[in-house]
RNA sequence: GCUCGCGUGGUGUAGCCAGGUCCAUCAUUACGGGUUUUCAUCCCGUCGACCCGGGUUCGAAUCCCGGCGCGAGCACCA
């Protein structure tokens, strides 16, 4: 009885469980689900852009459905897209969530598509050309009163709409809109433009098959409504800025007689030690020099960020901890880092870098040679030989207060001037440990840091080595940080605030 | 201004829809301790929160009303 009427009395504990991870969708069955993320390709893919992906590919993994990446290249002049952006975004998409898109779509190839839904729309009488400028329409959205283009009949419409697309208009002078009522509450979708002309001579497309062939465009609301419905797609994840645009959507969807997928919002993040980044801000900075590249590390793309040596998992599971709750956040560095941290240790090999090398000349008995693990967790990573050869060490300027010191997995020794005379093999007392390196064992180098928007490079000595470019190494007590080259690494993450 | 949305510790987050098991979860940060010949990793501990005011109820973080705060949309951008 109970179970026929109130179901969910009887489920409540469960419910209540503590939930890990990503909510559940509403609707959605497993095998049946199909998401979408579509970014503007007028530049690579920013650090905000990673959430859209992160979250969305999550869900198709968690439902074993599809994950569309949508390209919504359809304005040419306030942000044109970015030519190499395309196979770009691909790429990064495939290192950020471990794999393909199932599908990859590209707005700007299927404007004939798009057309073809317009000219449904106004044979079916929900759509009108209007001709009224921008201004004067939104005095009609103000007042909540009809534009008289509202009024024209079918063939009208049609009429105007061939001479749209036969080049008769300019930019401004027509454009197709969905009627909707213009007493609607919200006046964000009183009436909202569909289509409009670009002047793809001034501003062609960047893809050269595309370039001028069209004047007539879709608008983002059009385009990705009529692309969510021929794609298929059962659910949209976005940012809660689309909030309205999920409504003006909902509207043409109910015109066309189709259901619109489920949505979920997440709100906007900053993170603190970034101010407002945008792409176009951004463009303008590297081609002033000011940044040396879209892979800057100082920048907030996931270019930079991998540059540094920040790992596709560790934005991962960040963003996936944020999760999608519609308010609006401000993250610190450290939880990314914290992330990152634990992606990277179990793997980083250790090595010796000191910074701003003093050097000493060990005296006394000592063996000549000693072994340090690769990885104090995990003998099976090997050892690191040193010969000490002639004597001769680096020991950190900061070290250097106290006299008594322990030179790492080798020996107490005591400062006198330039000499460095060996007490003890073996432990004997609480005096500091600190880092060090043979000169025989050592190679001049610089390790690059971000500090605010600056970058800092650091002199010091670094332990000869053999690894790769692009191996996230730790340099022990001194941080993580990518290898550049021979000579050359780069902090993974800042320095912390109170060094 | 109109419209929509959101307010849980320093920062995030769970719980809210279907009120009790919540003296509120987990993570992160900070601090303290343990393991460790790294200021790393790992482990243990401590501090710390339901925006405010009413109402409904035996009982409210959870429901209702009002207030305040914050954000977004109102583009022929995405």
């Amino acid at each position: 009885m109970l179970e026929l009427e109130a179901p969910h009395l009887l489920e409540k504990r469960e419910v209540k469980a503590r939930r890990e991870g990503l909510p559940e969708l509403k609707n959605a069955e497993k095998g049946n689900v199909v998401l979408r993320f579509a970014p503007n390709p007028n530049g690579p893919l920013s650090f905000g852009h990673a959430r859209g992906l992160v979250i969305n590919s999550a869900f198709r993994d968690m439902y074993d459905g599809e994950f569309i990446l949508r390209f919504d290249d359809t304005d040419t002049k306030v942000k044109p897209p970015m030519l190499e952006a395309y196979e770009r975004i691909q790429e990064e998409t495939e290192w950020l969530i471990g794999r393909k898109p199932d599908r990859v779509v590209i707005a700007s190839d299927r404007i004939e598509t798009y057309h073809q839904h317009a000219t449904d729309m106004l044979e079916q009488g929900f759509g009108y050309v209007c001709r009224c400028t921008a201004d004067a329409f939104k005095e009609f959205r103000v007042s909540k009163t009809n534009c008289p283009c509202r009024s024209q009949n079918v063939q009208d419409n049609l009429v105007l709409w061939k001479r749209m697309l036969d080049r008769k208009f300019k930019p401004g002078e027509a454009v197709v809109r969905v009627k909707t009522d213009m007493k609607l509450k919200n006046p964000a979708l009183r009436d909202w433009p569909a289509l409009r002309i670009q002047d793809t001579t001034a501003h062609p497309h960047p893809r050269p098959e595309i370039g001028s062939n069209h004047v007539v465009w879709p608008l983002l609301d059009f385009q990705s409504a009529v692309e969510d419905h021929l794609q298929g797609v059962t659910h949209i994840v976005r940012g809660k800025d689309l909030m309205d645009s999920t409504r003006k959507q909902t509207l043409l969807y109910e015109h066309f007689g189709w259901t619109y997928p489920e949505t979920m919002y997440w709100g906007r993040v900053k993170v603190h030690e970034w101010g407002g980044f945008s792409t176009s801000q951004m463009r303008a900075d590297i081609e002033d020099g000011r940044y040396s590249d879209w892979d800057d590390p100082r920048l907030p793309t996931l270019a930079g960020l991998r540059q540094r040596g920040i790992q596709a998992r560790a934005l991962r599971s960040f963003w996936n901890e944020l999760g999608i709750t519609q308010k609006d956040i401000s993250v610190p560095l450290a939880t990314l880092y914290s992330h990152n941290t634990k992606a990277v240790d179990d793997e980083a090999p250790r090595l010796t870098f000191v910074r701003h090398a003093v050097e000493f000349q060990l005296t006394g008995d000592h063996p000549n040679q000693l072994s340090i693990p690769v990885h104090p967790n995990h003998a099976s990573m090997g050892l690191r030989g040193w010969k000490l050869n002639d004597g001769r060490i680096w020991l950190e300027g900061e070290d250097l207060e106290k006299m008594d010191l322990r030179l790492k997995e080798f020996a107490d020794v005591a400062l006198h001037d330039q000499e460095a005379r060996v007490e003890s093999i073996e432990r004997s007392d609480k005096r500091p440990i600190v880092h060090w390196l043979p000169a025989s064992q050592s190679v001049s180098a610089v390790v690059l840091s971000t500090k605010d928007d600056t970058i800092v490079h650091t002199e010091g000595q670094l332990e000869r080595h053999k690894h790769k470019a692009g191996t996230i190494v730790q340099l022990e007590r001194v941080g993580y940080a990518i290898v550049i080259d021979n000579a050359t690494l780069m902090l993974c993450h800042e320095e912390s605030q109170e060094q």
